[in-house]
DNA sequence: ATCGGTGCAAAGGTTTTGCAGGCGG
DNA sequence: CCGCCTGCAAAACCTTTGCACCGAT
């Protein structure tokens, strides 16, 4: 996609500045929300718009971790993501360099060519964790 | 879910079949449309109950590769996928025994415990590659 | 002034679901 | 027989898009 011929637009520069006021990788919808508390005039495609346009450019990430949504990160350090399988939450995960690994390790298989991988794990977060010794 | 209580009715029993045949990794409608082969009054709604049940109870994967699609796999044993950047299809990756490494890894991390790891390959497959070097 | 961006609403694609009848164990 | 399963169709979701107007550069 072509980065140079895009405009940062009041709505743009809104939507980014309240994805990366969270860690929560909101949905585009949920994302929607909370930019139309300073823009209540904004509409949804103009957020998956800017969302798309964003990620593209590398201002932001898209996640999708198998929900049948999509997620949106505004961290661009690298780090992975673990989805917790009992309240949902989708937490960040410290980057250790397994990319490489995995990548060195597959490269001898010889019958592609890997341009990337993903990595995202799923478990139990830390509040869940607590609730469970709690009961 | 409940596996105990389910039935193997022949629509099942062909969806898993059909599903059995092929390396491709189908989407629920490209399954329907095998499927509708052998079975034409089958309904896609029944295809998804059944893919749904199958992968809930361990006959079948479900695979989320981020294309705003499922796809189904009836192939059990540990393996990797690659999606081919250029084509869009799904390959089978041979399985080296990363999962465990990475889980090792990230333990010590304790704020969270670590269940699953989902990891797959972007890339382009022996076809696309022959394709590029021919030009 | 240009041309990318916006709001609105409709459409698109995938998946789920309510219902009445059917059939496997 | 009981109760899971089916076909059908509608609905539920998430996301994209056409259009006419607006506004960033």
């Amino acid at each position: 996609m072509d980065c140079e011929n895009t405009r940062m637009t009041h709505q743009r520069r809104v939507v980014l500045e309240e994805l990366k006021k969270t860690t929560a990788h909101p949905t585009a919808d949920e994302l929607y929300e909370s930019v139309r508390k300073r823009l209540p005039n904004i509409s949804l495609g103009t957020v998956y718009r800017n969302l798309e346009i964003l990620s593209a450019c590398g201002q932001a990430l898209k996640l999708d971790l198998g929900e049948g949504k999509k997620r949106f990160d505004g961290t661009l350090d690298p780090h992975y993501h673990l989805r917790c399988v009992k309240c949902g939450r989708v937490i960040d995960v410290p980057y250790v360099p397994i990319d490489k690994k995995i990548e060195k390790q597959m490269k001898d298989l010889g019958e592609f060519k890997i341009t990337g991988v993903q990595v995202h794990f799923e478990g139990i977060c830390a509040d869940c964790l607590a609730k469970e010794q709690t009961h």
